[in-house]
DNA sequence: ATGTGCATGTAACTGGTTACATGATTCG
DNA sequence: CGAATCATGTAACCAGTTACATGCACAT
């Protein structure tokens, strides 16, 4: 993709991720360039800027994968694990599933722990205690949402690249 | 409170906002008091370094006031929101749920776009439907919880903090 | 005509983290 | 007896934003 496709893609998926700056994806592509982790095609455009098609290299890849499965922070953020999901989730099925069984552990000692805050905040019922509510309901949505995912992937053995072919 | 109470509190909140660090909280503090906006009480205990509490002084409450008051850009995120909702909540029940509705508003806005970005990415079943499977429900989520918050606040007229004297 | 989208890039700035420095207390 | 919690603070450093610079195409 070229910088500017990479753009999009992300604003595409809204609040769910950051949604990182261009000058901060252009300058991301060079360095990465100049490690040798990604290849560039520049097609040129009639008298338009040449679009810069980037590809991952084998060495970009094994990168990625190692990347991919460093033991996650048990603190992550939402946005942090989706990024994850998104970037790594191509690798093996097995890998995607324990990185969605790891994330379920943390949910769901975010939820017990909120759930403490909760009640020791006892029955105030302002805007802090709506925040600690919502809160909650995020975890038991994601605890579900995961838990579906993690069924759907069990039924279905084979990652589907293989069999879509991409 | 002091800088240590506000990073705990904060810490409680777990994922839900940023944790700023403790060098952040200090500093920010620090020019707080510059301002104006905050004072200082020392509390010296015997040969540990003094507890220092700081209260909102009626400046800071104003300069508060007017920061919540401030129209919401558009894509504001989760995390930003719950700080303001937490932060600005207090002040009025109107402007709060003003407040709710703007955001389901956005909310509604996003799942759409959502919903349209996900369905033209076709039954591809990968990493990245499952992100957009998870953004739907986190959608749906927020969106039961602000109405079913607007509801309990259209039941009770006056704010708690009049009823319960905090 | 004027603005918005495509398309790339560089440089300044800055908000916030990490690391450092200090020191008492409590818990295992 | 060392590790973690309480408790404060400063300074270096860095990642990422904002702003600037350029220019064509297409719509209003």
């Amino acid at each position: 993709m070229s910088g500017y496709d990479i753009k999009r893609l992300l604003k595409s998926l809204g609040w769910l991720i950051d949604g990182p700056s261009l000058g901060n994806i252009y300058s991301t592509l060079h360095a990465l360039c100049d490690e040798r982790l990604v290849s560039v095609e520049v097609i040129p455009h009639e008298n338009k800027p040449p679009r810069k098609v980037y590809s991952i290299k084998d060495e970009g890849r094994r990168a990625l994968e190692e990347w991919a499965n460093r033991p996650a922070p048990p603190k992550m953020s939402l946005k942090a694990f989706l990024m994850r999901l998104v970037l790594a989730g191509s690798f093996s099925q097995d890998k995607l599933m324990a990185h969605l069984q790891q994330r379920r552990a943390q949910v769901d000692a975010q939820r017990t722990a909120l759930q403490e805050a909760a009640t020791a905040l006892g029955e105030s019922a302002d805007s802090l205690r709506l925040a600690f509510d919502f809160g909650l309901a995020l975890a038991a949505t994601e605890l579900t949402w995961l838990d579906s995912a993690l069924i759907r992937l069990s039924q279905q053995p084979l990652p589907l690249e293989v069999v879509q072919g991409n």
